[in-house]
Parts: structure tokens; C-alpha cells; sequence
DNA sequence: AATTGGTTTTATAAATCAAAAAATACACAT
DNA sequence: ATGTGTATTTTTTGATTTATAAAACCAATT
């Protein structure tokens, strides 16, 4: 099953919105709608769709669309379908892991990487460029290029968590600082369905993903764009971390309530309150997360 | 005067030092040491030196290699070849000012782009990473790229300065914060220099410059370096903003001394004392910038 | 022993062209 | 009137070749 990356991204997004009930069995996708919504063009949407056709996710119509099939068993499909198209960022993720796990060295040419990896010149180059943004790699001067050690040391983690815990709480107090009532009821909602049954069934990198989208949409209420382009740095270089993480899903439980406390505080509009709560929260996650990570992995070094 | 890139940048910071006395009248230059420092081949340094050589700054002994010249009239020569090696990365430059001043539509393709200031698609490349990195710019999903507001308005300047008086005092608070006394001789001297004559003779790119370098190393100092790069992060915006400004060399001075009283702050070890001083010298810095900027230019709009 | 000057090798950038992906245009169905 | 299905056009990617820049090497010099 071959396709594009954009149709796939697309595919899995909406594949996403069935599963968590935004779409309704029988309703009807317009493809207008969802090229819209992404800012694209219908012809990518066209392809993600067929593919969620051919996963059985949804059904055609002639002339008049696609339409969400009202199947129940959805979900396996849906995962099936997860399976083939995920493992696309796969080679970034891999190169990440080795540097991390000193697999690599320092100073390496493309030359050197494209062969290792038996990847294409351009493909490469978006990789890198990833790496460049997300902060953890360089161009040399002259040839080469350099990785850099701010993303395997362990005490990298302890550092974000005190980077976090100046501008987080520093962000919400900030003059300017305006609560947007809709996304907070919407990040309550998403919250509360973390609580009920979502930690129990999704995927680690989802729980980890939808933790830092909370944080990310608060600290953009600050109105301060480099509050929230900082964080949302961060938080990939801990994403890059975590990756291979082991972790207890009881401490979900914990920040998810964290996180609803926040938000209730908030509501009530209690600013400097909610403040003060997010520094705890930061400086709590600190102290659970720390001990237990470079536990996993790292008994099985050597080339890929 | 055909060269590359690397050379380029290579000669003019040799200039600068030459300039700075760091490097005396007569001394050897050694290609090797150059190398070594730049952590490149020596093959771009010799270009360099010959660039040097061509525009009089240096001389030739054979098979001893370059030294710094004896003349006095080092400064116009120096001038002469900045002028000529400048303008290289003129094309980033111009295309950031043409957004800023809404030359540019907020979404293009590559080729336009590339139509418009006649550069190759590598070349392109390469200023739109730049841009990614620098936090302006991002890649659509489908074809295209985006300009982000944040490089533009004229809250930017206030939002970063915001910014930076959260992480700069907080940094120094850092429980790691360790200060590196060497360093802060060297920026302290740095400093000195300017007050006694810099200010006067310098232009203003060099002034800009020194001052971000400054408050950088200081953050450098908490070890941590998610502070750091932030930092980094929002000065070159702050470059782009401030890229075209009118200012007034006063301001320098005041500024200068804000940064000794800093110094000797934490010579003395008085770190909270220093913390809070930074504090009000940003605070400071923002109410005496921001009515002053978007003055100049913006007068001639229209294509380039 | 370290450094230069010149030469060779290797790595990256530029140019070109074919292939593919995404955007656009348009007739037609609901 | 809006949305679909299909065809057409534009933009971007990929592969290949050629040119250029930088690194690595080595003999000669201080």
C-alpha cells in the first residue's frame, strides 16, 4: 500500500477524530471541509480518504462523498491501518536513539549518514533541518555537521523541568495574560476523558503528547509568542527523551489531576493561585520522573 | 574578487581581531592555530589570509606564512574589504526586512521566492532553515511557506523584552548558577573598551552585537542550556527587528554602564543583587527603545 | 616538532531533467 | 449553492551529472 505523506498524515488525523467520536457513524466527511480545516488542497484529501476506505474505516457513496461506516469493529481496523502508515519518522527517531545512546559520534558527514542509514540526499536534509530546529544538532563550519550533547545528557531532563518551572508559571502572571473560556473547557474535556478511560487504553505516545498540548495551550494565553515557542522547544527535545521512557501509568492519573486542578483554578480566574499550582506541578513531575528514567534500554548498544 | 563563503566569513573576523588588537602589528598569524580554532581545514584559512594579504592587512614571508601588518592605515583598508565581503548573507536580510515591512505575501511557494531574489534552491534552502530556526518562517502542509507574524509587530519588541526579564533573572538564581571569573574579566574588559572608545568608532551592528553577546554569556553561566538557547533564539529576532533602526549612541553608553554595574556585582558575588539589577536594566532597556523604533525607513516600500 | 605550500581526495553545492504530489479548474450531481 | 469526480496545470521532489569547496595528505622549510 503505497502513498503520499501528506495523504497519510491526513489519513491518520481523521482516522484519529472517528475513533475519539468526533465524527458520528454515517456522518459525512467532506472532503472540502477537511482540506479547509488542514489548509490544503482536496487532491491529498482525496488519497487519505481512500486509504480510510480501503481500511474499511469508511464507505463511498457515488457523487456524493465519503461517509463513516458504522462497523464496530473500527477500532482493530483503525489500529491495522495505524500500524502500516505510522513508523514514517521512524529514521529521525532512529538517529536520535543512537546519538542518545552514543551510537554515534559527534562530528559525522551527510556522506556518512546516508550511507548508515540508506536514506536519500533530500530526505536526509529534512531530518536534519528537524534536528536543527528541534535543537539538538548544528552545522559544522565547512563540511559536517555536529550533534549536540543537550539531548542525551540524564541531567538534561532535570533542566527542563527547572526551564519550565521559570517560564510557566512566570507566563500565566504576566500583565497580558488572558484565558480563553472555550479552549479551557475544551482541555477540561480532554482531561476528564484522560481520567475515565483514555490512560487506560491509549498509547504511551499519545498520553505524553496530550500532556504537553495542555501546557502549551496555557502558556499561549500569555499572548507572549516566545513563552509558548520556548516550551514547545523544550518539550520536543523531552519527547526525544522519553522516547524509550518505561513508565507507570498511576503517575498519569496524578498529573491529569494536577492538571484539572489548574484548570478549575483558572476558571474561577484565580491567577496568581493557578500560578503557584503550576510550580508545584512542574517541581512534583521533577521529582517522580527523574529517578526512575535510563532504566530501559541501553543494554542493546551497537549499529542498527 | 571571487571567494567563498567560509573564507569570507573566515577573513572578516581575522580583520576584526586585527582590528581589536588582539592580534599585534607584526605578529605571526599562524593558518594552522586559525584552523584549529574555527575547527576547519586550513584550506579556507588560506584563502582568508590571501584575501587578507590582497587587501593589505597582512603580509607574506615565504614559507613562514602571514603576518599582521605594520602599516597605520589598517582601518580603511579593513573597511574596504568589509564593505566588499559583507552584504553575503544580504539576501536573508532582505527578505526578512521585506516581510517586516509587508513587501511580502504572507504565503508563498519556493519559486516564487526564488524568481524574486534570483538564489538557487539550495541557497533558498538554506535561508529558510535559517528562518524555521529563527522561529519567522514555517513549511505549509502541501506546497508552500508561511511567515509568521511574531518578526513583524511592533509588540514583538516589548514581547521579547517581557520575555527576557522572566529568564535572565531567573537564571542567575539558578542553583547551578556558577560564574565564570575569567570570563567576566573578558567581558568586562570587553565592556570597558567600549565605553572608552567603541561606541564612537564602532558601527552599529558591532554595538548591537556586543551587547546580546554579553547578556548570553552571563545566562551561559546557570549551566543550564535551555536558557541559553533561548535567549539566543529571541536576540536574533531581535536583530531582524532591529536590523534597520535609527539609534542614538547614548543610549550605548547608559547601557554599558548598566552592564559594568552588573559585572562588578558578581564579581562581589552578590548574585541576588545582580539577579535584580538585570531586572531593572531590562526593564530599563524596554521603556527607552520601544517609543523610539519603526521611525526610520518604512518610507520606501515597493519591490526590491 | 611544528608549520607552510602545494597536491590529491572527498564532500557538498549547483544545474538539469524526469517523475510525482498537490493545487487548480471545471463539468456535473445532489 | 455547495460538494463531488475528473482532468489539467503548477509546484516540488528525486536522480544524475558536473562543478566547486573543504579536508586530508605529504614533502619541504623553519
Amino acid at each position: 500500500m503505497k502513498s503520499n505523506q501528506l495523504a497519510r498524515q491526513v489519513a491518520q488525523e481523521i482516522s484519529k477524530r472517528i475513533l475519539g467520536q468526533d465524527f458520528e457513524p454515517g456522518q459525512h466527511i467532506s472532503a472540502q471541509t477537511v482540506a479547509n480545516d488542514f489548509g490544503i488542497s482536496r487532491s491529498p484529501v482525496r488519497e487519505a480518504l481512500q486509504l480510510l476506505l480501503d481500511a474499511g474505516l469508511v464507505v463511498q457513496k457515488p457523487n456524493r462523498g465519503f461517509f463513516v461506516t458504522d462497523s464496530q469493529q473500527q477500532l482493530e481496523r483503525s489500529n491495522a491501518l495505524s500500524a502500516a502508515l505510522e513508523d514514517e519518522q521512524s529514521d529521525y527517531q532512529q538517529i536520535a536513539d543512537d546519538w542518545r545512546r552514543d551510537a554515534l559520534p559527534e562530528e559525522v558527514t551527510e556522506q556518512y549518514l546516508r550511507n548508515r542509514y540508506g536514506i536519500t540526499k533530500a530526505r536526509l536534509n529534512d531530518l536534519l533541518v528537524r534536528a536543527v530546529r528541534e535543537g539538538w544538532a548544528e552545522r559544522k563550519p565547512g563540511y559536517g555537521w555536529r550533534f549536540l550533547t543537550v539531548a542525551k545528557t540524564p541531567e538534561a531532563f532535570e533542566k527542563i523541568y527547572h526551564f519550565r518551572m521559570v517560564i510557566e508559571p512566570a507566563a500565566m502572571l504576566d500583565p497580558d495574560y488572558e484565558i480563553d473560556l472555550q479552549m479551557l473547557a475544551n482541555l477540561k474535556r480532554i482531561q476528564m476523558r484522560m481520567l475515565d478511560h483514555d490512560i487506560e487504553h491509549q498509547p504511551l505516545e499519545r498520553l505524553l503528547s496530550v500532556g504537553a498540548d495542555f501546557h502549551e495551550e496555557l502558556i499561549k494565553f500569555s499572548g507572549n509568542p516566545y513563552f509558548h515557542q520556548s516550551l514547545v522547544r523544550v518539550n520536543q527535545m523531552r519527547r526525544l527523551l522519553e522516547y524509550r521512557t518505561v513508565f507507570n501509568r498511576e503517575r498519569f492519573v496524578e498529573q491529569t489531576q494536577g492538571h484539572l486542578a489548574i484548570i478549575e483554578l483558572l476558571e474561577r480566574g484565580e491567577i496568581i493561585e493557578a500560578s503557584y499550582n503550576m510550580r508545584r506541578h512542574l517541581s512534583g513531575a521533577l521529582k517522580k520522573k527523574s529517578p526512575m528514567l535510563w532504566s530501559q534500554d541501553d543494554a542493546n548498544l551497537g549499529k542498527p
